[in-house]
DNA sequence: TAGTGGTCTAGACCACAGG
DNA sequence: CTGTGGTCTAGACCACTAC
């Protein structure tokens, strides 16, 4: 099992902190001379690395050092530029997409909203320190924000929709499993297809308990840690 | 891009209902003979099914159809049982250790006990639908729970809990992670190594806010999908 | 243009599972 | 004992990245 020897080898040097995070690493070619095996064995050690969290790829770009995973707390609302920046990470967000579109079988299900109805849909790609990390799909009731489109959809969201429409979000329906990038994702957050990721989504309520937005966000798998705090209401 | 047509045939396969969950597939050699492809190249394919949570495999015994995951609802406590018993699915649990020890890093940090308190610990294997899902590490006061270990620990433990030392659980903190198996607990649930898996940490605090057991599940990452809904307190 | 990662082939040996 | 999955070798070609 020479291919596990070689995962702790990278390991160690990895979490000796000789390399910072986002540094490439070596060529698999020349990793796999100095480790005196083939490709295939090597890339073996660097797709337990990559499910490990210790390092990512880039689509053709080679293999880097992750950085420290982002901790979000479910429990309180967040927007990802303010805790990012609280952890001392520093952020991006670019508009992939936006559109006004009948909402497709999970958006009406998930806003409680009758069959063919509008809904204004949108991509957002989330970067990290400057790499892309995370992609998320909104879905936005078309009533409850007039010309949603005309505005700026990248930046603050909450912001944006308390300012304009004087829309607050209450509380929210989390649903977080794992999973993996389709082709379409991967390729605009620049990972591989098949790559692990965490898939969170949201429904964002507002104070008279309407759905007004649901989101879909597709995480690297290791660049984020969900928290949450519970109280159980006496039984 | 052969494997991942082939990904997509047996995706197919599986999701026009031709297989039952649980059911082994045919061997890689059978299987890569019939797509006309080589072992190693078939195994790609089946990774990416593994990671898209549409099978598993059990070490060095095949590749298997995976269930549907079990939703667990964080807001609300839970048994895991009870859970699995409402979805139509059957469980067992089992105690794999128990002991007596000085807490270690984390667990003293996470119950706030100085060094060297003792706490119990104990790890248990938790089944469904007769296969292994996860894998639990449990870390208890000990001062909360005299004699814990002479009392069966297979079962409920809230219920447990309750009835002996009137211990009831007020809140929970989760924290939720991806991650994948090491060796000692991917063999414990016979799952393989770098195989990934969901962390899921939990600590329970009782009515006086005084945590008092710190729980770490490790799961096959297809086995579960966590719901939970947060409510804003008006700011 | 040179080198890289992504993909693929055609074998091989071993340890373990299951009969 | 047979067949299986787990591991490994030594190549190869292509499309793309980085220069």
């Amino acid at each position: 099992m020479q291919y596990i020897k070689i995962k702790n080898a990278i390991k160690e040097q990895i979490q000796s902190g000789q390399l910072a995070a986002g540094t490439k690493l070596p060529s698999e070619r020349k990793l796999s001379e100095s480790f005196k095996t083939t490709r295939v064995t090597l890339r073996e050690s660097l797709s337990l690395l990559e499910a490990d969290g210790l390092i990512y790829r880039e689509d053709r770009r080679g293999w880097f050092i992750a950085h420290q995973a982002l901790r979000i707390n479910l429990s309180v609302p967040f927007a990802f530029s303010s805790v990012a920046k609280a952890q001392g990470r520093s952020t991006m967000t670019e508009l992939d997409f936006a559109d006004s579109v009948m909402g497709n079988k999970e958006s009406t299900q998930y806003l409680s909203l009758p069959p063919f109805t509008e809904v204004f849909t949108f991509g957002r790609i989330h970067y990290l320190d400057g790499k892309a990390v995370m992609y998320a799909e909104h879905y936005v009731r078309a009533d409850r924000v007039p010309n949603l489109l005309q505005y700026p959809l990248d930046g603050d969201l909450s912001s944006l929709y308390r300012e304009h429409w004087q829309l607050n979000t209450a509380s929210c329906q989390y649903s977080v499993r794992s999973s993996t990038f389709d082709d379409e994702i991967a390729s605009k957050i620049k990972a591989t297809m098949g790559a692990p990721a965490l898939r969170i989504s949201k429904v964002n309520i507002d104070e008279a308990g309407i759905a007004q937005e649901y989101v879909v966000e597709h995480w690297r798998h290791n660049a984020v840690t969900l928290d949450m705090a519970v109280a159980f209401t006496a039984l």
